[in-house]
DNA sequence: GACCAGGCACATC
DNA sequence: GATGTGCATGGT
């Protein structure tokens, strides 16, 4: 059993070393991700709510045909032929819904208080901007967290589904954490830098494309080595 | 042809 | 509160 892993699953402990060290085999491995890859913090935004469930290529069709018609802002959205906007984000997958969804957060980022100003957005508390976005139908913890950290720059840990099944494939947590508990881990356990979380998650992601998916345990897989972070601390 | 991808809302128990 | 299900496209 791993240091630090409950069998009970109640309260998994990492020490701040250990992330740090995973933290950094990631980076010396991939390098600096530069994350979020889109031009502007409302394409982030956009593309935080294609992505749920969906491949990113996918998501990048999506993006190309809004962005040929000129519509990655909140007016064009907001203002568009639901038929339209359904066909042009086709590819993303789940059209009708995230249509509805990107509908609903374009006229949402129009209205008091934000009134389509990413200025006064950012000036928004970042809990009290989280519980707004929340409430915003389409929007669930992992889209509000990615929408806090990488387009608005606030120092949330964004976790999702790479992020929970490498950490679990560690041992480090059980695999069905929950997502705030998995949040707060991360949030405890490290330094409270935005810079740090950004390009973290993003390493996670880039692990999880290039090593998660067919060969879970090729030998070539820097989760091997990451797995010596567990013990050696 | 099955399985998966950078989730979420809603129904049901 | 926990679990199951629908949503949909494109790559492997």
């Amino acid at each position: 059993m791993p240091k630090n892993f409950s069998p009970h699953g109640k309260k998994p402990r990492f020490k701040q070393k250990q992330l740090i060290q995973i933290y950094r085999r990631l980076l010396k491995y991939f390098g600096h991700r530069n994350w979020w890859p889109a031009r502007t913090p409302f394409e982030v935004m956009l593309g935080a709510i294609l992505t749920q469930n969906t491949s990113w290529a996918n998501v990048q069709r999506a993006i190309h045909n809004l962005k040929r018609v000129k519509a990655l802002n909140a007016q064009k959205i907001a203002a568009m032929d639901l038929k339209k906007l359904q066909q042009l984000i086709r590819p993303s997958g789940y059209f009708r819904q995230k249509a509805d969804r990107l509908k609903i957060f374009a006229n949402f980022f129009l209205a008091p208080p934000i009134r389509g100003s990413i200025a006064r957005m950012k000036k928004i508390e970042p809990a009290r901007m989280r519980e707004m976005l929340l409430a915003v139908k389409g929007i669930g913890p992992e889209t509000a967290d990615s929408i806090l950290l990488y387009a608005l720059g606030h120092p949330v840990f964004v976790v999702d589904a790479y992020t929970r099944r490498i950490f679990a494939r560690l041992g480090m947590v059980p695999q069905k954490i929950d997502y705030e508990q998995l949040r707060k881990l991360f949030e405890q356990n490290l330094p409270r830098d935005s810079e740090l979380f950004n390009d973290f998650h993003a390493q996670l992601v880039a692990l999880g494309n290039q090593y998660c998916r067919k060969k879970p345990r090729c030998s070539s897989c820097p989760l091997a080595e990451l797995e010596k972070c567990r013990t050696d601390s």
